[in-house]
DNA sequence: AACATATGCCTCTTACAACGGACATACGCA
DNA sequence: TGCGTATGTCCGTTGTAAGAGGCATATGTT
């Protein structure tokens, strides 16, 4: 799904670098493997020559780089130490770490931290549960926000009207074909954040089912979720625990929210 | 050091807005907290109209965040998925977590790999030692090439010529507050490269030794380094077994660099 | 109160980046 | 051999974004 990137509204008007630039990089992690300037071109139906020269001063930035000799590009290493820097001041992503850690052994289950990535949900870390055959998915996906028990959650500070203009029409057509209704996905938004808690059983599977708490700023608003995925039977057994157990770890996190710019102090220490 | 970005040679042409935003996050990442467009523009020396301009759009581009109601702004969390995105499709990062852990058991020393960011060498990732007082640093910070062992193995491609040019004069001032001659550097540049090895007493403290071996890939060109950093009395005392384990782990890890582009297949498995 | 400084927003001009399209090369296939 | 497609490069045109500067507000200092 969602195979070409948006590149702009109005058809005659000239787009501006910066934007062809994020649309090649959003292009080439939506991909996931390099590209030569010329697909990329076509794929973003952008004009040749201009993607050319934008992808010459991406690479000399070091936001791009040549995997090969044959002109294939990916994305370059700076972004990798730019997202270092981004994870090292965001509270969140440190904190959280621990308690992923927490709800694995606890539950011997998968657990994860999920947020928006623009309009989709997405797993930001996540951590495997103790169990022989684990279940794991890609972390940094993008995947539509009403497949998923924590995108109740995080769309719930918006209003309907928000909520559908933010969410594409083609993202309510679920993996197994069928289409969502709308209507139905507010309802089950309201509900869960009237709640703080969503369950279902997995859309994208058959055998798994999701817990979802909101994780909330200052504001109440739901900026992330924390998720334990549980093969059905499992999640059957021991429901009330693992939402207690999920809830309690959801609402420790949203109190240490507060403190965002403190300046992070790795120094070297013996 | 290094308070202002370079941002353009010639001093009448017009900066291309593309070079400007990265510019923008470049100084945020090197700033390591959040600041205001105003600030942003006056650190530059650019324009403010045009950074606001420029920052407007990189919010919207989710490569910058606001981070609260005063108008600061932060790398954004696209930049964390964007490197997320990276890394997955870096094998070199994939394949060396298993052997800096292997370096840090074995050692019970911090084992680290590190590359080059621009004209900057920077830590990418670090498994600490197995004592009770470890030493680390910052992973993901720039710094000076000629303050580091590793910094001799990873310009040891270039010719005198480039190094001299590639390194900028004030990068050669110690930490110490001596400077290094360039030619002594070169040498000891020269000499790595041709024992595969470097090690020597880190300038940057007075307690600690660090050893640097090459990985290269197919060509022999060292694109990054594995490193060991040992408190100097525990580096005396294991110093030929520490740089064979370290030369094997390097000499390993080369070997793995042949595949770069598998499709990186990390999906749902129960 | 007068002043300096930091900040955000706006307008106008023009240098130049985005673009379209021509050209050249390489490859696979009939 | 000829044809179609994929690819990279170059150049002239023009729409527009980068830049300079002015206005307004807020805060702190004398």
């Amino acid at each position: 799904m969602q195979t070409k990137i948006k590149t702009n509204e109005t058809p005659g008007r000239r787009a501006r670098g910066l934007d062809r630039a994020f649309d090649i990089l959003d292009y080439l992690r939506e991909r996931k493997s390099p590209a030569r300037p010329n697909q990329i071109a076509v794929a973003l139906s952008a004009p040749r020559s201009t993607v050319y020269e934008l992808i010459a001063a991406l690479l000399e930035a070091g936001l791009l780089e040549q995997t090969d000799a044959e002109g294939n590009v990916f994305l370059g290493r700076k972004l990798y130490f730019l997202g270092l820097a981004y994870e090292a001041n965001f509270d969140l992503t440190r904190e959280c770490r621990a308690y992923l850690d927490r709800l694995a052994i606890e539950t011997r289950e998968t657990a994860q931290l999920c947020m928006l990535d623009g309009n989709k949900y997405t797993v930001a870390m996540m951590r495997e549960g103790a169990r022989p055959f684990r279940i794991s998915s890609n972390v940094g996906e993008p995947v539509p926000v009403p497949w998923t028990a924590s995108g109740r959650l995080l769309v719930s500070h918006m209003t309907d009207e928000e909520i559908l203009e933010f969410i594409p029409a083609a993202d309510f057509v679920l993996p197994t074909g069928a289409t969502l209704n709308p209507r139905t996905f507010i309802a089950e938004v309201r509900q869960a954040d009237k709640a703080g808690f969503f369950s279902f059983e997995t859309l994208a599977d058959n055998f798994t089912r999701c817990f979802a708490a909101p994780v909330r700023d200052h504001g109440g608003r739901c900026v992330a979720t924390l998720c334990l995925i549980a093969p059905r039977n499992d999640a059957q057994q021991y429901f009330e625990r693992y939402k207690a157990t999920l809830l309690d770890a959801a609402a420790d996190l949203s109190t240490k929210l507060t403190s965002r710019s403190l300046p992070s102090s790795r120094t070297i220490s013996l």
